[in-house]
RNA sequence: GUGGGUGUAGCUCAGUGGUAGAGUGCUAGAUUGUGGCUCUAGUUGUCGCGGGUUCGAACCCCGUCACCCACCCCA
């Protein structure tokens, strides 16, 4: 085989599409009881939307974007990340119109250019939400509840929740400033990368792992202690509900994350088992972003969590029992298939899981067949059975047989018809 | 974009210059009509690709591609 699936995406094979419905489920279901509606945006949109709303200087846009122009020269791009293209559906449809709180949720592939390695993927799913028109801190903990027990549903207990704030856009721009100027004098001693950071981003010398960049940094006062006294209140309400509501989590002052439009809190959740990729989830307030965007000034909260990362966080023993159901018609002889074929559709239409063998086998291998794919009984038709006018039955889990005949059908269906709900 | 590791059967891997291997899977059989466990047999290869050295290369050398891990960044 020549043709390979495209560097960083990867097929998901029926042996694990139902961990990957499973999570969707228990993710569609906490979302429904939390009062969140789904929403889908297309997976691609005009490159502009991006620029303005990831913010021009992120790693995202300098060098992460699939940007292409489609035949009439429109500068497209596969969507790197959930929230911009809900904001955009959001005023293009004038949902502010319809209420004044929204709370979305979506679910589906993102794209970014980027290395692969364990836990990134240049195609790879979020589960995202956001929601609009409210600024209060019990909002803000409420999504950070809602990831947290999101995660606990699906077993994922070994969690570190980060939290921290960055003010409003006012003080975090003063406070990159006075960055800039402590830093200016010292510039020679950080690492490489951050003297580029210094260029580019400089809030992201704060979180730079290297140990030298980040005893430089701690002389300096954090974000969250300068920012207005309002903004502090708010952050230090953010964590008493926390404390609260009994989920543990660490003030990580130097918190930073990497898409421009974040204000006030933040938070990340970190996961142990997974490698150097190890944020599961993260996200935060976004309060200028609506504006940015063209809509009225609107406050809004939003997180997303990588699937993927989901699935490598899993417990080592997360295992989904398939119980045995259905039945699967097995025809000895093609007189058999050409009499009883009909009764196997008649059963599906009666909502029951059937299969039937499509052409001569031996019986042993049509038996590994049916017990290989969970069937909880088997229908042997074969030269017997057609001249004694019935079926033979067998439950592969009891190991159970019996004799069936035709007319008795309705009522077998009937009485073992709850077991295949 | 940078660094390290790995490419051999469908899968997991052994094999360091002399005939291409194991386990697992798959198929069939062990009372010619009864699954899982066991046993037996069969089955699959461009040894990633291209070049070089050699009487001879899966193995050594050069190049290249892919995958994995890490840096960067992010979910």
């Amino acid at each position: 085989m020549s043709i390979k699936a495209i560097r960083g995406t990867k097929d998901i094979l029926p042996s694990e599409v139902n961990t990957w419905t499973f999570i969707e489920n228990v993710a569609r279901c906490l979302f429904c009881q939390y009062g969140f509606d789904e929403i889908r945006t297309p997976i691609f949109e005009k490159t502009e939307l991006f620029l303005s709303g990831i913010g021009e200087g992120s790693d995202i846009v300098q060098k992460e974007m699939y940007t292409f122009e489609d035949p009439k020269k429109n500068r497209i791009t596969l969507r790197p990340e959930g929230t911009a293209p809900v904001i955009r559906a959001f005023l293009e449809n004038h949902l502010p119109q319809m209420g004044a709180l929204h709370k979305l949720f979506y679910l589906g592939p993102m794209f970014r250019y980027e290395r692969p390695q364990k836990g990134r993927m240049r195609q790879f799913y979020q589960i995202g939400a956001e929601v609009l028109g409210v600024k209060a801190p019990l909002l803000d903990v409420d999504m950070m509840i809602f990831v947290h027990h999101f995660l606990k549903e699906l077993g994922i207990l070994n969690v570190t929740l980060k939290v921290n704030t960055l003010g409003s856009r006012e003080d975090k721009i003063a406070y990159q400033n006075n960055l800039k100027d402590f830093l200016s004098a010292k510039k020679t001693h950080l690492c490489k990368d951050c003297q580029v950071r210094y260029e580019k981003n400089v809030l992201r010398v704060l979180d730079c792992s290297n140990q030298n960049c980040s005893s430089i940094v701690k002389e300096m006062t954090p974000l969250s202690e300068i920012i207005g006294p309002e903004r502090r209140e708010y952050f230090e309400t953010v964590c008493l509900y926390l404390d609260k509501a009994g989920v543990p989590y660490e003030k990580d002052l130097y918190l930073v994350r990497g898409l421009d439009y974040y204000t006030d809190t933040v938070f990340e959740f970190l996961c142990s088992s997974l490698g150097a990729q190890n944020a599961i989830a993260a996200g935060g307030r976004y309060d200028n972003l609506v504006q940015t965007l063209g809509g009225k000034e609107t406050p809004a909260f939003g997180f997303a969590c990588g699937l993927e990362r989901l699935i490598l966080s899993l417990p080592e023993d997360f295992n989904l029992s398939q119980s045995r159901t259905g039945v699967y018609w097995i025809f000895l002889e093609d007189k058999a298939r050409q009499s009883f074929f009909s009764r196997v559709q008649w059963m599906r239409e009666k909502g029951w899981k059937a299969e039937m063998s499509y052409e001569d086998r031996s019986l042993k291998s049509q038996m590994r067949y049916a017990d290989k794919n969970n069937f909880e009984w088997i229908f042997i038709i074969g030269q017997k059975e057609l001249e004694e006018g019935k079926f033979q039955v067998k439950n592969l889990e009891t190991h159970v047989e019996m004799d069936l005949r035709e007319d008795e059908l309705s009522h077998w269906l009937q009485r073992f018809e709850n077991k295949d709900e």
